[in-house]
DNA sequence: ATCAGTGCAAACGATTTGCACCTCG
DNA sequence: CGAGGTGCAAATCGTTTGCACTGAT
């Protein structure tokens, strides 16, 4: 618990910050800005929080390069997913948006670069990284559809 | 101008609710609801309309299956698009939002059923499309990072 | 010491809702 | 005619901002 922890470079690191990158490094999935707040209100560590400190870390975070910002499909609020070697993509119900977790990433079968990241990075741009979901219906809405 | 148009059926179509699907059909883009709204706006038709309306309407033309509702990577409010058979997929500047389309869709080429979709019609799940974005730095970014 | 970071409360923009009226089928 | 759709205004929710104070470097 008392484990000496690194946090990257660059920025002041304030508790405030120590404690949102905690939580995100520890997530499984993205988090909002509100899960993120209440998962440290859970551990009452020291003094209070605001809301919009979490926001403000999160765009610095952001602007760092650190995390990425998101949305669940057809959600409408933001997610926060720290930038990690490996990613999970989901399959999302249109209908109950539960969310399924996909096993692996159709990218890292693709052994030849695509047309369009070719593409892309002759006009300049640089890609370092991929959003995918699926959408459809779960088993349990496909049957009261039915 | 005064073509006779068949809508699909099962719903009372109002003049608003045509005017709206109108829009997304002529759209080449996803668009947001007060995007629509603006749009229906220009052309005066006839009456007032009540932008809550519009988030009305949409909200029934998710239910019946006719439209999606999606979000632009690193934007916070949603956009709305008809179910086509053909779709384009972006690539999202981080920096400056600017998005470039591109070409073609990469599952088109994957003629093989992808590991995880046939996992998840095992389960019930029916997929019924999917939402892909490339993020990275455009030209113009890179180039002021550097 | 200094200036970025923070708490608080108020502001904001997007989306939703209650209610009385209107209109499609 | 009647159920469902709509306009309007007020409410809600997620997110942002101004300001005075605190704390990391």
């Amino acid at each position: 618990m008392e484990e000496k922890r690194t946090y990257p470079q660059g920025i002041k690191w304030t508790r405030q910050r120590k404690d949102v990158y905690d939580v995100l490094e520890s997530a499984s999935e993205p988090l909002s800005a509100v899960q993120i707040y209440n998962h440290i209100e859970k551990h009452p560590a020291e003094g209070n929080y605001a809301i919009s400190t979490i926001y403000r870390i999160l765009t610095t975070f952001e602007e760092q390069g650190m995390i990425t910002k998101t949305t669940w499909l057809g959600d409408d609020s933001c997610v926060y997913e720290l930038k990690r070697n490996s990613h999970t993509h989901y399959a999302v119900c249109l209908s109950c948006h539960k969310r399924i977790p996909l096993h692996d990433c159709p990218f890292e079968h693709m052994h030849d670069q695509s047309h369009e990241e070719e593409e892309l990075q002759a006009g300049g741009f640089t890609v370092t990284g991929h959003k995918l979901e699926l959408y459809g219906y779960c088993s349990t809405c496909n049957f009261h559809k039915a």
